[in-house]
DNA sequence: CGCGGCTGTCACGGAACTGACACACTCTTG
DNA sequence: CAAGAGTGTGTCAGTTCCGTGACAGCCGCG
């Protein structure tokens, strides 16, 4: 079964959610603050957030934030439920990366579809998420990096790092970091196990002329840039 | 032309709504009642229903409750007309499946609209019928799967999971989505049921050089894709 | 009731991936 | 230039992941 988490502290709301998702055959998995959703996201992965606007300690925006910038999380649409209906508030939520809006009060029926919308829109035929950088580009939908056409083969935990660092260009990253968003910030490795990775990456990346693409800098971590 | 039909015991309003959806370009069918609305079901095979709420005799509640459980107009898209706005009311509306809820009095462009909105997210696009990638072609309907005209033969899993790579190329699928797609939420299954079916299509598709078709992403699932 | 097709599960073995480590190398600092 | 910190790289064992054959239950059919 399907399920969404709701990220709200008012109990007789996440009641309600939870009523018209029952009937939509949705589960709904609840968290009244940030904490409670890091661990509800563990337990059950959701395929939705919805996420309200206003809540006790880190605001429903900010967890977005953080939720994007890891890539275990970050491929999780999310609705912002809101009780405002300010231009500006829209702006920010979208610009950080939230998939719909729904203002309230509101009616199940909307939830249901705007959800359902959503759904189908981030599972079904999205659109096609391409990273590309001059002659390299990395299909997220299709697992896919090719160089001028011609396929490279990455294992998973490659394929993650190079994701990340191509989400995040000209910017350093240090191992610690690139654990937490590559790893997930759940296990334990050794921070050396970065370079190794990185030098396969460097090793596929290589043969097509990316070799600098993925830069050391030294004493700080490493850095994803095309152009220089 | 689209047809609505106004489940309403009061002429009026049916005029009313008549007017509207002629300027909109979609036909009304009319019932006063549970017995003639059958009887326009029937007759028009309606893309939406109107239903009021208080009708005389069996209610609009208890109707779209019969609707829901007959497979022939279970698919038939609801909205509720209702004269007053009370959350019970609205609650138990949903939970007999409707799909939005008007309360009078509405205005005619309201009413357009919110129909078009629910047109909208229930009509799906048609169905292709055949899906071909190069000399492999699937019907849909015939459910057959051809080689270059010769035929071969599926179960009706294998069957489902087959259409269901062929309805989404390029794209990797994990083992719980491809789950969900092609043997449906309702059921649980193993996720390496998945990889031993995938091995019999692969079976099946091999002697027609169509196994390199359906491709393995180590870590993350399978993908069909023929251009690789 | 026996038969055959379909399905889900399991166990085994092999392949791929990963993390760790050792050592070589480079850069910075004083 | 020496020392030490930081980084590149080859290697390897453990682990995870996947392909595959075997098998038992189910169901429709004669």
């Amino acid at each position: 079964m399907r399920t969404i988490l709701i990220v709200e502290d008012e109990q007789p709301i996440r009641k309600m959610v939870g009523l018209a998702l029952g009937r939509a055959g949705l589960e709904l998995s609840e968290a009244a603050n940030a904490e409670q959703a890091y661990a509800e996201i563990n337990r059950k992965r959701p395929e939705l957030i919805l996420m309200d606007w206003m809540l006790p300690g880190i605001s429903g925006l900010e967890l977005v934030r953080r939720l994007q910038r890891d890539a275990i999380t970050q491929d999780i649409p999310v609705i912002m439920l809101t009780a405002r209906n300010e231009e500006s508030d829209r702006i920010s939520g979208f610009q950080a990366g939230i998939d719909d809006y729904i203002s309230k009060p509101f009616s199940p029926a909307e939830l249901v579809a705007r959800i359902q919308a959503v759904l189908r829109r981030t599972q079904q035929p999205p659109p096609v998420k391409t990273l590309e950088f001059g002659a390299l580009a990395l299909d997220t939908v299709s697992h896919r990096v090719t160089a001028s056409g011609e396929e490279l083969e990455f294992g998973p935990t490659e394929f993650r790092l190079l994701k990340f660092f191509m989400q995040h260009p000209d910017r350093v990253y240090s191992r610690a970091q690139l654990l937490d968003n590559a790893w997930g910030r759940t296990v334990y490795v050794e921070e050396r196990t970065v370079d190794v990775h990185i030098l396969r990456l460097r090793k596929t990346l290589a043969p097509h002329g990316f070799e600098h693409y993925i830069q050391t800098v030294r004493g700080a971590g490493y850095r994803f840039s095309p152009d220089s």
